[in-house]
DNA sequence: ACTGTTATTGTACAACTGTATGATAACATA
DNA sequence: TATGTTATCATACAGTTGTACAATAACAGT
């Protein structure tokens, strides 16, 4: 059976480090086949051996990126905010949202791409099902509840909602900060 | 002073009806500009004189389509849901959000493309955009409060949330089902 | 070491892209 | 009606795209 076959290896190897070199200077958008094909010293038959488009190396390595969101979200949560030391008010936060924001911040430079204007929504969608998987093997023990379908599109797509802002306001808030955010904003929401 | 050239109105049109037309066969990813120009039987000089990308062309479509969620946002709403007979429970709803599921409905064809996979995420912002503008004119009176700036994000989103959990199920909810979601799942928060 | 499999390369091709140019026709205004 | 402006067209060009093919080299299993 094949595990890796080096060649493979070498190629993809050869991709990534050319891409992730591009995308120092320019845009997802405005990188195209030859180019990348050209950093990285591979043939063009060879990229389209493997892929389709530039954004399909993206999406590998987007796919990274989600792994680590939901190994983020499953492990033992050992981070003791600020929030917590101070008040008692914020304990009945879903205490597994700021693993989220904790996980955005740490990649920040791939959220700038993912939400960024005239990019692909396949990444977008990555990042909803991702969540959105959390928020339901974590609300449930066994049975998927069809009828709360909505419910968690909802309520995943209000944290994407708040991490929007977040980026708009290019990353400038602390994870502490979007906590709080979220807390003022369920307050709210709650109040009406 | 030029109110409108008929040269481009005659132009515009015809890339219009091309793109209208090519729309019914394929993707609007796998629409590029030479076949767009040909069905269009312009100069595709001309198009660029115009436009970058088709896209661009989708773009001005999709911006008649938000003129008409802005403006049946604001109009007196004079549907009377099947719901507000059968129960009063469901007055405290706020009574416009439904007006953004009927405008959904009614364009059902258009947030099909926009909510797809693999589109630009252009189109998703301008949608973001337009019902976040909506629900701050609709909350404050005078000043804008920058205070709320995620508060109205999360709103924002999380109603596209319901929207793309509806486009998921192929749109087969009707706009009440998609107002019973909507109180269901404020249902849940509050409660939680 | 041998053999069949497969990834990589070079090359080629038709089609598309983005841009540029000059000619022409439609436009607006005096 | 005459004149300057500008949208459209035809053409051209270098570069990209997606695909195809044969040759070759690297691989896996016997």
């Amino acid at each position: 059976m094949k595990v890796k076959d080096l060649r493979v290896v070498k190629t993809k190897k050869a991709i990534y480090q050319a891409l992730t070199k591009l995308l120092k200077d320019k845009l997802l958008t405005d990188i195209n086949v030859s180019e990348l094909c050209r950093e990285a010293s591979i043939n063009r038959g060879t990229f389209y051996f493997h892929y389709e488009e530039v954004g399909d190396v993206f999406k590998e390595f987007f796919e990274e990126v989600i792994v680590d969101l939901e190994e983020s979200y499953k492990e033992p949560y050992k981070y003791i905010s600020a929030l917590q030391v101070q008040t008692l008010d914020y304990k009945n936060i879903d205490p597994k949202t700021v693993r989220i924001f904790h996980h955005v911040k740490k990649y920040e430079d791939f959220y700038r791409i993912i939400l960024s204007d005239n990019v692909s929504t396949t990444y977008y969608y990555m990042f909803f099902d991702a969540i959105r998987s959390n928020f339901i093997e974590d609300s449930k023990i066994g049975e998927y509840d069809e009828s709360k379908k909505f419910v968690y599109s909802f309520m995943t797509n209000a944290i994407i909602g708040l991490i929007i802002e977040w980026y708009r306001t290019n990353f400038e808030e602390s994870v502490d900060d979007m906590n709080i955010h979220l807390v003022e904003t369920l307050n709210v929401i709650t109040r009406s």
